[in-house]
DNA sequence: TTGACATGAAACCAAAAGGTTTTATATACT
DNA sequence: AGTATATAAAACCTTTTGGTTTCATGTCAA
């Protein structure tokens, strides 16, 4: 550990076009030109979340030539993985419950 | 569906106070005030990310006599979930792992 | 009914977020 | 060498966020 790394994970998937940039690097790196071009706004906005996302983590870039290429580094969304299971036991419980009490009232329709 | 619902799951859980609110509310039913006893801020600031957590729908109050009970209501996490499976591929799955090996190696050979 | 308690609502504030434009630097191409 | 490309860095702007304080309202209890 070492960086006073300012955004987490929490943050970083906060904001929508960042959640859109890491779909778009899931399935290939990509320059900050190209990942601009899918956003309506400048190369200069995209290259800041993508400063966010890098501090997060969620993505790593390289130097190739005179681009930087980015991709996706997924492991630390594990951390929301496990944050998220804790609340897992609540809804799956309610789900399954939702799911007996509509059986049961469909079977009562029989 | 109705209220143009200005905040959504992932931008509630993105603070960390409202993070902890939903793991004491995940235990158990509690005032405002008492969860407010658990934070260094006063209660109208708690009272502002209950009401972020309300309209991401994590969160339900209801008027008991003076006060305002509120507890979990976990089911809107099922989108976080959703969301995060789609990644889960990319770091629990050996078998992508390998994948990413093939084929940069692959690339590296073209 | 009077006072204490629990909340609601409004006005205000500083800092952070999410953009922009402008200027500078490194690399590639001819 | 000179020009175009790809990014970096800085200054600036507006809105949102996360907090505060103050005042009003509804409920409980004596």
């Amino acid at each position: 550990m070492s960086a006073a790394q300012k955004h987490d994970v929490f943050q970083a998937i906060a904001d929508p076009t960042r959640r859109e940039i890491l779909k778009l690097l899931s399935e290939k790196e990509l320059p900050i030109s190209e990942i601009t071009s899918h956003f309506p706004m400048s190369r200069t906005a995209v290259a800041k979340h993508l400063h966010i996302l890098s501090e997060a983590e969620l993505v790593r870039g390289r130097k190739v030539g005179r681009e930087k290429r980015f991709r996706l580094h997924p492991e630390p969304l594990s951390e929301l993985h496990e944050w998220l299971s804790y609340y897992e036991q609540f809804w799956t419980n309610r789900l399954s419950i939702l799911k007996h009490v509509v059986e049961s009232q469909a079977k009562n329709e029989e």
